[in-house]
RNA sequence: GGAUGGGUUCCCGAGUGGCCAAAGGGGGCAGACUGUAAAUCUGUUAGCAACGCUUUCGAAGGUUCGAAUCCUUCUCCAUCCA
């Protein structure tokens, strides 16, 4: 086991925020002493079960921790979920089956996996305790805080100032999840900073009940593609840790060059040494370009492997820097009669390449479409070839045969 | 419970009887330029076998030759009063 100070130092590399560090230094030392491992809580909603690069950021921490020997608990919010939020209104959200939870946290995992280590990961669901609470408790556990306390909460106090609806319901969740502190005897939360609010409910409802309060460490957000917002699927700028190695490189080079550095410290291994180097490259002119496929191919082979990678790289490089046509690609065989790009429409919405036939002739209409590395310009179009390569948008190509 | 103001397209937000598939902005997409990205400029952004037709302005009815706009009922939201 590394000394307390050790274990410090690395625990704090990258960390935003640590309530409190003195807090955290004495948890170590004790934990050294008794060579007891920590119990360190990390939460997780199973609503959208798709792990991104932004969440690896806190994720990464935590196999830090557990290879300092540290014990992880994996909390499944699955309570919520079968509550179902209510927010954004018109169509109340579904709220989640136990089947459906289940399902979705399994997808978690075996993502999540990927980062962490599974031999030194407990999961549990907070429906497991949550939903023992009797309406008694509950009340005890609201009279823990006060409205004003919960209007501290930024995104409270924003949708309160502009007039936007809170269900009272929604003062609950940071509850709960300080419930789950509770439950599981947390010495440490980890979270990003968003969840700043709920976390250090935690501890003040550990304290309430007269428990040692939790230490916690929160992560800094990953931007998105977009490179203002944070990642997240509901935005669409994430990278999956399960993409194909194809998309993944490219949706990489997509990063905004501002970023490039940030991406390197906060998702990837590379040391911080190599990290200073590049950034002193990039500000003595090297391309940046090239920083970036270095980010792409790093970032590529840690979820699928130097072959993978090597393949994405070589996709990449011959697809979108040279233009060419990539060897596979979706297939569409014409049948009798649909001779006309028109006619094509319908096979193409199936496979996604188009979101409707109007979008496919305003496409054409600006040049984004080419026939055979021609720009196509005609919406009724003869296919004279017997097989032909259709190349819509910048990176969608189907192979149209005959 | 009462009073008032609201619900418009992916988002914000204009529009108070035909000129409205609905201004403007954001976002998205495409083109040019590039380094793949950003920035910039241009175009585009309901659907359809397409100078026409169909569906859309919280929901359902109604008035009218014609409704996002007027009327009725319902529903949801906010503010103030209690």
């Amino acid at each position: 086991m590394k000394s307390a100070k050790e274990q410090f130092s690395i625990i704090k590399k990258g960390a935003i925020q640590i309530i409190s560090e003195e807090d955290l230094m004495e948890k170590l030392t004790q934990s050294v002493k008794e060579e007891r491992p920590l119990t360190i809580k990390f939460g997780l909603d199973p609503s959208a079960p798709d792990i991104h690069l932004g969440h690896t950021v806190a994720l990464r921490k935590i196999r830090q921790l557990q290879d300092l020997g540290h014990k992880v608990v994996i909390i499944i919010g699955d309570f919520t979920g079968q509550i179902g939020d209510p927010t954004g209104r018109s169509k109340a959200r579904k709220a989640l089956s136990k089947e459906q939870v289940k399902e979705n946290a399994a997808t978690y995992m075996e993502q999540i996996f990927k980062v962490i280590d599974p031999s030194k990961t407990e999961v549990r669901f907070n429906s497991e305790w949550l939903e023992k609470l009797n309406f008694e408790e509950v009340i005890r556990l609201a009279s823990t805080t006060t409205v004003a306390r919960m209007l501290e909460r930024d995104d409270f106090k924003k949708r309160y100032q502009e007039n936007t609806p809170i269900g009272l319901h929604e003062f609950f969740y940071p509850l709960m999840q300080a419930y789950d502190s509770v439950e599981i005897q947390a010495d440490i939360e980890l979270g990003g900073t968003e969840q700043t609010f709920n976390v250090l409910m935690g501890r003040a409802l550990q304290k309430a009940k007269g428990m040692r309060e939790q230490t916690a460490i929160f992560m800094p957000l990953l931007e998105g593609l977009d490179g203002v917002e944070k990642m997240s699927k509901s935005l669409g700028n994430y990278i999956c840790v399960d993409e194909v190695p194809e998309v993944m490189f490219k949706k990489v080079m997509e990063v905004p060059d501002s970023l490039i550095i940030r991406y390197f410290t906060l998702v990837t291994d590379v040391d911080m040494d190599t990290i200073e180097k590049m950034e002193e490259e990039m500000k003595n002119g090297r391309n940046p370009r090239e920083i970036k496929i270095e980010l792409a191919k790093e970032i590529t082979r840690m979820y699928h492997g130097e072959e993978a990678m090597q393949k994405a790289f070589e996709y990449f490089e011959n697809v979108f820097r040279e233009g060419k046509a990539p060897d596979e690609m979706p297939e569409i065989k014409l049948e009798d009669g649909e001779d006309t790009l028109l006619s094509l429409v319908p096979k193409l919405i199936e496979k996604n390449l188009v979101a409707s036939g109007s979008e496919f002739r305003r496409l054409i209409k600006q040049g984004g479409v080419m026939l055979n590395k021609e720009k196509l310009m005609d919406v009724d179009l003869i296919f004279v070839e017997e097989e032909n390569v259709l190349k819509i948008g910048k990176k969608k190509f189907v192979r149209i045969k005959r």
